[in-house]
RNA sequence: GGCGCUGUAGCUCAGUUGGUUAGAGCGCCGCCCUGUCACGGCGGAGGUCGUGGGUUCGAGCCCCAUCAGCGUCGCCA
């Protein structure tokens, strides 16, 4: 007798007696006979009750979700009755032995079937919804994501080195989340946003080669695809260049998809941050599919129209979005989709319908045929197309069109669900226009290295200089970021002041990190992944709550503990913590 | 914090212009059934419509507030 899983046994089996355990997916009662599909994380298998055995009786009251062992004989099916859909079909468990370890009340959603339940009701019963195929499957791709990165670290010679969860907030950048100190009331740590420095510090230490599958911690509004709580695989190496850590994240997660979804992946497409902007009006592009933007200023130029011109003598831009078959929409349609775009920030959308009959456009008077032939040449667009025009200044009006290139291609089917389509975006700006105080801030963090020959710029032409930065990009979404970091003790006191930090602002935030830059930092860089976010887009998913066991709500709750929650009185004396009434 | 969508039976949803006893499928309960696998057949129970207020002769439907989930902008160095 042996213990096998439910998603086991195959035809060569039968004949030999083997235990089951599992959960009662679905019980078939034909009065004289009783199937049940019992299921465990490895799959589903028939057993059969006979009325000859004792265990017929009792298995008459099986009820789904109860948890059963059973043993009996593997035998082949009745020939006719196999079930192809099983892996298990060929054979039954002809049961001999019952024992019912425990029962389930009627689940408050049904588990043997995928795709039923309100989020808010899986999220409460979550242990049951984790039941369900989906997410046993794809927890089991994101362990298996997981156990692909620390092997091919491993086999790189990177040590995994743990960095502690409480540690000192740094004002800049997110919002930390606090926990309070007893032995120091009125002190507080806080949970790391990243071990952005202590994987530097460990760099300094001597280590070389660091990951780390990390968890981080960021007080921030919530996202189908961000959680307040997050996995990152964190990566730091000494002595390299921007191109080595590229090389090496890439290896790695070409390692992954051909470990784990056993797909080879192409070469990561390396664009800068300029020229992506340019083509596709965001940083973190679609590159499932073409679309490419255009700037078609020199089409318009002595337009009469007034709304192209106002623009172009303002120095703004006019941006073309092809829409393939676009010429097909009606004018409801299109102000539709106007409607949509100005959703997205647009001041408005002129759109031209290249219509096999002729052009039809919402700027009917202006758009000439000489204009449309232009457009469709710069825009690789052809008859029965439509073009989406946006004007505003150059930034807005890229933006706009890039968030509606991507609206496009969902409504034309561009976006295959099936397809990776990664790319590298790099040479960054070191600084960018604070909205709020008008002042350079550093783009990404402070502890990037601008870019080779760039660091004189920071008294002449400071927005002008680049950061080492580099984003990896898929389909879409940001999967993470990492830089060349400073090593120079004084080119990093150099940032903060330029952060307009005092020289005893720096000591107290930062001075511990400067203090060992001082002791032999070697040259380092590195980089994180997100992990949740790979391990949605692996698994073919639109939301992190599929790929996290217990994800928190868009409120940052955890419904099922019903977490956060008030702390005793107790609890807050010895913290001397008192919370203050509302106001 | 702003805007939007959703909230009706255990679950997923339908519910006409406000008008008697609020429907369906699945699930659940009971009976029958020896080859089903979304088993089948017969019968049955179950909701006052997220919550609070308002308009009205009359509210699931209209208005206000509020709660929850989701989306989105802000935010995420």
């Amino acid at each position: 007798m042996t213990r096998r899983s439910c998603g086991a046994l195959r035809a060569r089996d039968a004949g030999s007696r083997v235990e089951l355990c599992g959960w009662v997916h679905r019980r078939r009662d034909h009065g004289g006979l009783i199937f049940v599909d019992l299921r465990d994380r490895d799959g589903l298998t028939q057993v059969v009750f006979d009325p000859q055995h004792a265990a017929f009786a009792p298995a008459e009251h099986l009820r789904s979700e109860d948890v059963l062992r059973v043993c009996g004989l593997v035998r082949k099916r009745p020939q006719g009755t196999e079930n192809a859909k099983l892996g298990t079909g060929e054979v039954e468990v002809a049961v001999e032995e019952l024992e019912i370890l425990n029962r389930s009340l009627v689940p408050p959603f049904q588990v043997n079937v995928d795709e039923n339940a309100d989020e808010s009701l899986r999220l409460e019963y979550r242990y049951l919804d984790l039941r369900r195929p989906r997410m046993q499957r794809n927890l089991t791709v994101r362990h298996r994501i997981i156990k692909a990165m620390r092997d091919f670290f491993d086999e790189r010679d990177f040590l995994e080195i743990e960095t502690p969860l409480l540690i000192k907030g740094t004002p800049e950048g997110a919002r930390d989340y606090l926990v309070p100190s007893r032995l120091y009331p009125g002190s507080f740590y806080a949970l790391p946003q990243s071990p952005q420095l202590l994987k530097q510090i460990c760099m300094i230490a001597g280590f070389g080669r660091y990951m780390q599958i990390a968890r981080c911690m960021r007080d921030e509004d919530l996202r189908s695809d961000r959680q307040p709580e997050f996995t990152q695989l964190d990566v730091e190496m000494s002595f390299c260049t921007q191109d080595d850590v590229l090389e090496t994240m890439e290896s790695c997660i070409g390692n992954v998809w051909k470990r784990v979804l056993d797909v080879e992946l192409a070469p990561f497409p390396r664009m800068t941050f300029s020229d992506v902007l340019e083509r596709f009006g965001t940083d973190k592009p679609d590159l499932r599919f073409g679309l490419e933007l255009a700037v078609v200023d020199d089409v318009f130029a002595g337009t009469e129209f007034v709304v192209f011109r106002s623009v172009l003598e303002s120095g703004g831009a006019i941006v073309a979005l092809r829409f393939p078959g676009g010429a097909a929409l009606s004018r409801r349609e299109f102000d539709a989709l106007t409607e949509e775009a100005k959703l997205l920030g647009a001041r408005g959308m002129v759109w031209v319908a290249l219509g096999v009959d002729g052009i039809k456009s919402s700027a009917q008077r202006f758009v000439e045929e000489r204009h449309a032939a232009a457009l469709a040449k710069r825009l690789g667009a052809e008859r029965g197309d439509a073009v989406l025009l946006f004007a505003d200044d150059r930034v807005a009006a890229l933006g706009v069109a890039g968030k509606m290139r991507v609206e496009v291609a969902r409504r034309t089917g561009l976006r295959r669900a099936d397809a990776f389509a990664f790319c590298w975006i790099t040479d960054f700006p070191y600084l960018e226009i604070d909205a709020e105080t008008g002042k350079p801030v550093p783009a990404h963090h402070p502890f990037t290295e601008p870019a080779p020959g760039e660091w004189d710029l920071i008294e002449r032409d400071p927005l002008r200089m680049r950061a080492q930065h580099y984003d990896m990009v898929l389909n879409g979404y940001e999967l993470g970021s990492g830089s060349i970091r400073i090593h120079k003790p004084e080119l990093q006191r150099r940032i903060f002041e330029m952060l307009g930090m005092t020289a005893q602002q720096i000591d107290e935030q930062f001075g511990f990190f400067v203090r060992a830059l001082d002791y032999g930092a070697p040259p380092h860089g590195g980089m994180a992944l997100g992990i949740d976010r790979i391990a949605m887009l692996a698994c073919g998913e639109e939301s992190l709550h599929e790929v996290i066991a217990f994800p928190k709500t868009q409120t940052a709750r955890d419904l099922m503990m019903d977490a956060p929650a008030p702390a005793s009185e107790k609890q807050l004396r010895e913290l001397q913590l008192r919370p203050q009434p509302r106001a």
